[in-house]
DNA sequence: TAGTGGTCTAGACCACGTG
DNA sequence: ACGTGGTCTAGACCACTAT
């Protein structure tokens, strides 16, 4: 610490690695305040635009969070969720068999027609009905996954008197209807969350989204659900075997 | 267009909404080049350092890529290359399958013992020697992953010897070691791209990383390789089916 | 009132791409 | 040689927080 030497390497980015390394070894410690932009100055001799230019990339690689008047603190990193997926398992088992507490919250459902990528990852014929639900679950007590679940109303008649005190979907459909949906296949992305992300799982900004499309059938064959969740990247891994 | 009036948002925020709104609009179409910095400036009689702050966050937004000496180029999305895994699949004969052309350089490699992390995925006894290699991945001439692979020594005694003109690590273990590793588990993380993964992928800044750690194990059973893959987010689309 | 981060100006030199 | 974006200095004023 305290001086610049690489030539080839901009500053900024030689004091991005310093105070990544600093709070990896936990010199800084989580909710820390870090050293003022003008004390970091001061220390490596380079210009307060320096400093700033290096903090905000901290910031952007998740370590750092700032507050006007107050200070750079070091951001906490939610504990990390581990999410099994397989054919069988669902969100309510999997929380269950981890230990950790868990809430679902129905944000939304409508009774309509499929969207064009909805139809075709259902294989629906024009102008099917189906439910569209849109779900925040929680873990822990932080909002974990917003998932929006697309439902065959022919599979699911009457689905909307079940909806008040909701709980489980998959409690729903095993209880009322008697059939446990099967993983088809599901499909991993990575994106920045928008706005309404954020919103729902009042996120941070810059924290990126993991984002899995999951095709479920029915027992017997068809397809029966399309689910879309949009989970927080920083909080949770998701594992399949094979 | 050429004058910044609310004074209650910052200038470089209304900037930001100018040139997004350009962009959306399609005054600014793909790939074109949006007027010099210096052009900026004087459109808006504000300095540099507000035109860079604006230019900034619209590339952080996904709108913008910059090229030094030639200038601000509204940017073209990737397209997504559908990735996917299963027990036996691998990079090579997948992007062959989607009819993708695909190279692989080998960045790096070393032969050493495995950190605790690997030691623990691999089951393997104190000290057991390992290959480590890093492998950057190009799909259609684009920098696509950088998988970070470690290797169990006593399965691939000699590895280096075939390690010039490296072109695809299964290619290697099928013709001079005659198995192929079989998938036991992946798991699946949304990250924000560090440094090193900015550099290998020549990244625009804030794009998210998809990392897929996998273990891979003998055809006799015993775990053979452990490798964390590190995909750019939004050129890439990962399906498992069951 | 003092210290902090947020915004902004006016300059400068460099590395890179194109003519 | 020139224009471009990338890095950097030396200042300034503001908004916010703490005391």
């Amino acid at each position: 610490m305290f001086s610049l030497k690489n030539d080839n390497v901009p500053g900024y980015l030689q004091l991005v690695e310093d105070i990544v390394d600093e709070i990896k070894s936990g010199k800084f410690t989580v909710g820390e305040k870090i050293p003022s932009e003008t004390e970091l100055c001061h220390r490596f001799t380079v210009n307060r635009y320096t400093v700033r230019q290096a903090i905000d990339k901290v910031k952007s690689l998740g370590w750092l969070e700032t507050q006007q008047g107050k200070g750079s603190y070091v951001k906490a990193k939610p504990p990390l969720v581990c999410y099994a997926i397989s054919g069988q398992t669902r969100f309510t088992t999997n929380m269950q068999q981890v230990g950790r507490t868990h809430q679902s919250e129905l944000l939304h459902w409508e009774r309509g027609v499929a969207t064009e990528p909805e139809k075709q990852m259902l294989c629906l014929a024009v102008d099917e009905q189906i439910y569209r639900l849109e779900i925040l679950r929680y873990v822990e007590d932080m909002p974990f996954s917003v998932t929006t679940s697309v439902l065959l109303a022919a599979a699911v008649p009457s689905f909307e008197q079940y909806l008040d005190h909701f709980k489980s979907l998959y409690q729903i459909l095993e209880k009322h209807y008697h059939f446990t949906p099967v993983r088809v296949q599901s499909t991993f992305q990575a994106t920045v969350a928008d706005l309404k992300d954020t919103t729902n799982l009042k996120m941070p900004v810059d924290i990126p989204i993991l984002k899995i499309e999951s095709l479920m059938a029915h027992p017997a064959g068809y397809p029966v659900e399309y689910g879309v969740a949009r989970v927080r990247g920083d909080a949770s891994r998701c594992c399949v075997e094979f």
